[in-house]
DNA sequence: CTTACGCGTAAGAATTTACTTACGCAATGC
DNA sequence: GCATTGCGTAAGTAAATTCTTACGCGTAAG
């Protein structure tokens, strides 16, 4: 399944899931570790996360009752290369 | 005044927003011809524009009774930037 | 087996968003 | 001058977003 830009912005739109995916960006987090960082309630994390791995930009697995949050560099990358596909006028790139 | 990545994520999640700059791109247009293009009123393409312009996405020149607007590549540039840098772990790049 | 932990989901409230129609104002044209 | 064009703003609304607290389920530990 290729990467939805639009599923990606809206998903970086919201200042709380940027937070995350920045710290993701460092490595690695459980649900909870995330939460503890953060002045919101670990439901709210949990749903941030939800629309995050929907958009593909974070991907998670589960451990024993952990889940481990990862970030999906290629999520980033096909946001890059949208926006610099827009900004020039090589004709290409629909959104 | 810098370029707000945050801002330029909220102004690109929207699905009418983006077909404007994917307009855009191809070269400036008036309010009336970009509503002319898309299936809502003139009205919620001159908001629409308002939230690309405070983004600093879109910039826009009085022209008579006319007003031309035209991307500004340089908001997509920061973003695609932004969005490499979080991607790659050389540990840089807030929100 | 029973308790505690980690986490998602449900339900509801408070905002915010993306539209609409109605209106008003400045620039052009006659 | 007066009418028309191009456009922004105001006000209202329906739907979506972002939280919260309450709850339930599976895993691990005692």
């Amino acid at each position: 399944m290729a990467i939805e830009v639009g599923a990606v912005l809206a998903a970086l739109a919201d200042a709380s899931r940027r937070r995350i995916v920045t710290r993701l960006a460092q490595g690695p987090a459980t649900t909870g570790q995330l939460a503890e960082l953060f002045p919101i309630s670990r439901p709210a994390v949990s749903q941030h996360l939800k629309i995050l791995q929907t958009a593909d930009v974070v991907r998670t697995t589960l451990v024993g009752r952990h889940r481990w949050h990862e970030l999906n560099p290629d999520a980033l990358h096909a946001l890059a290369h949208w926006a610099v596909d827009v900004a020039a006028p090589h004709d290409k790139a629909p959104a």
